[in-house]
DNA sequence: GCAGTGATCATA
DNA sequence: ATGATCACTGCC
């Protein structure tokens, strides 16, 4: 399991770390798993598109902590969103899990392993039932794309900054060769 | 292309 | 209390 040392860096570089990392969900007895091969790095206050940008607020309130715990939030009026919180105590900074596995898209992600608020706050460990892994997949270092952000327009010369990295999706041999 | 859907936050 | 906004998706 990947535990506070991983995730208390910088958001650009825990969220290239996270390429071919596994999300890990415990349902009631059932355990599923998901390689990440799409995420976003939000790298501080400073950043107009973080949500911390505009203030410390009480949805916002988990970046402002500990790096390694989940900041799930609610858009659209239906859609779930995924990030771990990065970065030092005090500095605001996170990184979206956008696709994993099968499912692309940061609320069909959270769709398909029953994520929503309740995790919000919670550590990325075994207790909340949600963790990253390291099981061995290694990424050639040209497999990762890196892109501007999605639907971050209205954040000026920030929308324009490559804090998006997306890999090639693994082949399923390629899967079956980890434990 | 754009409607759906409701929490969140600024404004008052 | 009200209204604008929104790190999206699915259907037109």
């Amino acid at each position: 399991m990947l535990g506070p040392d991983f995730f208390a860096r910088s958001a650009l570089t825990v969220a290239r770390e996270l390429m071919g990392k596994f999300l890990v969900r415990r349902i009631g007895g059932e355990t599923r798993a998901a390689i990440i091969h799409e995420t976003e790095a939000y790298v501080g206050p400073h950043d107009l598109a973080c949500h911390a940008s505009r203030g410390r607020t009480a949805r916002t309130e988990v970046m402002f902590g500990p790096a390694g715990y989940w900041y799930v939030y609610f858009i659209y009026g239906m859609h779930w969103m995924l990030n771990v919180v990065t970065s030092r105590h005090g500095h605001p900074a996170a990184v979206l899990v956008r696709g994993a596995g099968p499912w692309i898209g940061p609320a069909r992600l959270t769709k398909a392993l029953a994520i929503d608020r309740t995790l919000n706050g919670q550590p990325a460990s075994p207790e909340s039932g949600l963790w990253v892994e390291d099981r061995g997949y290694r990424v050639r270092r040209g497999a990762i794309r890196r892109t501007p952000r999605i639907g971050v327009d209205y954040s000026g010369e920030w929308a324009a900054r490559p804090y998006r990295f997306v890999m090639g999706r693994p082949h399923d041999d390629e899967l079956a060769a980890l434990h």
